[in-house]
DNA sequence: TTATTATTGTTGATTAGTCAACTATTTTTT
DNA sequence: AAAAAATAGTTGACTAATCAACAATAATAA
């Protein structure tokens, strides 16, 4: 059976398009393929540490640090010192923020729509939970990799 | 149905941690996360140009060139101007290069089965077809959106 | 045949993202 | 309480990949 074979290049095949996609799409609000999440997941539930916001979507937070900063500057997001820990900075969504995310769910979900077209709900309902069991294997195998490294 | 929002979020995971992996797998051979398919592909069909690799593999064709220039470097490929078109050079595999296919196979199939370690084989041929049908949707999407801005 | 257009490949600039090393704090151990 | 270890965030260096502009060659139209 050959179906294994290729796997990872259908998903680096379908993640460059989407984000070219993302990036044509994303321009006019300032911002580039991957950034609306971190916009999203602050629509979800406020408030969020850096370090939070960074092992919810799987980042790094170097990665997480840079990207706010460009919101900041873009005016979407503030960055707040926390009161009993000074390390840490609580992030929250300016109204500008919020505004955007109609457009942002909006430019997702037609993406959704698009490369799902011709599949019928079951079809739609079975990769979503196919790709989330996948995810989470990914991120797993990875973590235990690394921390292998470390010992 | 919420089973759309999200799967672009799933790709960009999956995504990453498979380039985290490969990254780490393939360190010792001096390839990076992305190069390998371009070895695979031309020890399925010798001789191809960069252009005709770069489309079969769906890659922006700047990035073929800087990729084979440091194959080339590592000995894994050579470049032969074309003999009647000499805009074009055919890419071929060294000894050295087709020396490391096994390990790369087995790289790519190791991970393959680690992400769906807990999969039925029904469920491997789904989602392996399911991503194939996305694939191709994504490509073409991308491909039509960039041929409107040209007109 | 000459002028125009298209194609192959290269180079420069840019974005997304990781890792490693660092600073400043906080928590834990002694 | 002082020393050691852990944690939050930042910065520098790097890779993968894209787009845009270019040079050289080939194909097409005049």
């Amino acid at each position: 059976m050959k179906c294994n074979e290729n796997i990872g290049r259908l998903f680096g095949t379908i993640h460059r398009h989407t984000r070219m996609h993302y990036n044509h799409e994303f321009a006019d609000l300032g911002l580039g393929s991957g950034g609306h999440i971190f916009i999203l997941e602050l629509n979800k539930q406020d408030g969020m540490t850096q370090n939070e916001i960074t092992e919810k979507l799987h980042f790094d937070k170097a990665h997480t640090a840079r990207t706010i900063v460009k919101f900041i500057e873009l005016g979407y997001v503030t960055k707040v010192h926390d009161e009993y820990d000074k390390r840490a900075y609580r992030l929250y969504l300016t109204e500008k923020g919020k505004e955007i995310i109609p457009t942002i769910k909006h430019v997702i979900k037609n993406w959704a729509d698009t490369i799902t077209e011709d599949f019928s709900n079951d079809e739609k309902r079975t990769v979503f939970e196919l790709l989330t069991r996948i995810a989470d294997k990914a991120v797993n195998s990875v973590k235990c990799t690394s921390a292998e490294k470390v010992n």
